[in-house]
DNA sequence: GTGTCGTGCTAAACCGATTTAGTGATCTTT
DNA sequence: AAAGATCACTAAATCGGTTTAGCACGACAC
């Protein structure tokens, strides 16, 4: 049989005071409103006998503020957003606030659901690694008031935190270090959710090819839910090019899969293929040989981004200021991978 | 400028109406109210213009449904449990649920709260991967008439659904894997929360190794947050133990942590260290050599989990039985590594 | 003895929905 | 033409908190 939850009423009558009173008391108003000392130990003595816990989602009615923040990411299964996810939830935990997530797998339809779950759910804030194609009910939220905190990707010309690593830089460096390592047909396997025109990462990897008088060879691909789909499309286009040297992904699940594709094909790294991925994962660190990749701070990432929205929440809406974090890539060389003469 | 959420109370008198009405019509209730079609018309269009969506916090409030599932895991960035996360997600979100989750990080107190932060919320109904010492309030919660489900781990005589993989077979199957290729010193590196002669996997190896009249020596270790800390605990016991020729792992984290020890150790696998992982992971497929595995199915672990939990929500407490699911594990050999004679 | 002030507390409104219990108008029946 | 049924809605209570506005009482001043 469910027995009933105790409410501030129940104390109330059990003490035969107001639940005005209590209400007071439980939030720390007791000194302003003049409640006495001995009214106080007595209703906090009555809250722990009977186990009162208020009712949140009373308190969030009334008071419009919830606790919770939103989290929407791409995908929680991928070890970097779950990184983050982890990170922030804990640090969200620490100052009371709770997360609701989710995956939008790219799909601007499920992301627009989500957001308006959000502000139905009156969730305080989010952190929000965006889709393509949601800029304007972004802006619609930002504009109804809504605390919002950006990673990952971001859109021009929107007022609101971002905390972003600085792609382009990241690639660049990606791929100077197999130009470096003397490879010089370097194909880049990369997400393009946008124009690959503007998508940093394959610009990184542009500029450095061309910076280096070699010709880019990019090979852009729509999101795939299914990631293991990625991996025949990799296989084909080493069939195809078979002058390619070496590989740079643009995500971990890309690279991945190339791992699986290269390794299917019977080829060795580095000497038949080299390759370096963006992002980093443990299964890189402990691949033989080990793989050369530009790691993001996820760390960092996680820590400014629910730094900023927490802050952010406890900021007079009209003294906020909107920052763009720009954060470096570390580039980790594994392997020793120096180009062999076949 | 934040601008005022629509309520029912803006539709309502925008029409000249009761909200009532206008409550009425849109659960779809307005046939069996007889409210004319004329009138309903006229709402529905309004509702559409001025994008109204119910207050979900009121909603819940006065329903006391609220349409939030809380999931509650040791860490949501093991890949595990974010990939079992991602399906309950899904398909939550499919049925028009919400998840609020929560790593437990195997830490009692944290997991205290975060029960009674579902109970507060009013969350319709939860699944949980339960640390230990968290019993008698699950079992408060149940008796409070709170909708439970467990996986991956659980109590004795609790009344409540559980999805569980046959941890003990399972680890007998890959202990038994390397028996069958010939292995003698075979070791297990497995987490112990509870006491070691209740955790099935350790059970599982030991009914292996006897059965064999073979010596069982295992080595358990406590939950670490950093799961990197594990690496020196392996390689000690490697370096301690000389005539280990094999290793079980009773996690997939013990188990790359025990990869990176052999790794560091200079050793080779199988030849000089064999292993054989609970649970599976990319890592373990593309590793050289790939690892064999005992898996769990993720897939339908969630699966299982998510629609018990559904149709709990949609049955009424009297009509309620508790099933107990016991799902296999499924042994993928890998590599060739039959013991070679050194 | 009346006005003022401080003390200690509370009644009632409110947040935004749902739900119960009707109400007044029109139509049927006899 | 009075009684009952049907129709098309609605006022008010409710969920469980917070917040506003204010009341009753005693002390003190004058």
């Amino acid at each position: 049989m469910a027995k009933a939850r105790v409410s501030i009423n129940d104390i109330a009558k059990n003490l035969n005071i107001s639940k005005t009173t209590v209400s007071f008391i439980l939030n720390g108003k007791a000194k302003e409103k003049r409640i006495s000392d001995k009214l106080v130990k007595k209703v906090l003595l009555k809250v722990q006998e009977l186990e009162y816990h208020p009712n949140q989602l009373a308190q969030g009615l009334r008071t419009g503020k919830t606790n919770i923040i939103g989290l929407m990411v791409e995908d929680i299964s991928n070890p970097f957003y779950a990184s983050i996810a982890k990170l922030i939830e804990d640090k969200a935990y620490n100052n009371n606030y709770k997360i609701i997530y989710c995956s939008t797998e790219n799909n601007k339809t499920r992301a627009k659901e989500f957001l308006r779950m959000f502000t139905t759910l009156g969730v305080d804030g989010c952190i929000i690694a965006p889709t393509m194609g949601i800029e304007k009910e972004i802006n619609t939220l930002i504009n109804a008031g809504m605390n919002i905190v950006l990673f990952d990707r971001k859109f021009e010309n929107m007022s609101t935190d971002v905390v972003m690593v600085n792609n382009r830089e990241g690639m660049y460096t990606a791929t100077e270090h197999l130009i470096n390592r003397g490879y010089k047909n370097i194909g880049l396997i990369a997400l393009a959710l946008d124009k690959p025109e503007k998508e940093d990462r394959i610009i990184g990897y542009q500029e450095a090819m061309k910076h280096h008088h070699l010709t880019p060879l990019v090979f852009a691909f729509p999101f795939k839910s299914n990631l293991h789909d990625y991996v025949d499309d990799i296989k084909q286009i080493i069939e195809k090019n078979n002058d390619l040297e070496a590989l740079v992904f643009g995500t971990n699940y890309l690279a991945i899969s190339g791992l699986e594709a290269i390794t299917s094909l019977n080829l060795k790294i580095p000497d038949d293929m080299a390759i370096v991925a963006f992002d980093d994962h443990d299964l890189f660190r402990i691949h033989k040989p080990d793989i050369t990749v530009v790691a993001q701070p996820i760390e960092t990432i996680a820590q400014i981004a629910i730094d900023t929205l927490l802050r952010k929440l406890q900021t007079k809406e009209s003294d906020r200021v909107n920052d763009t974090i720009n954060l470096s890539t570390t580039l980790i060389p594994r392997g020793s991978s120096q180009k062999s003469k076949r």
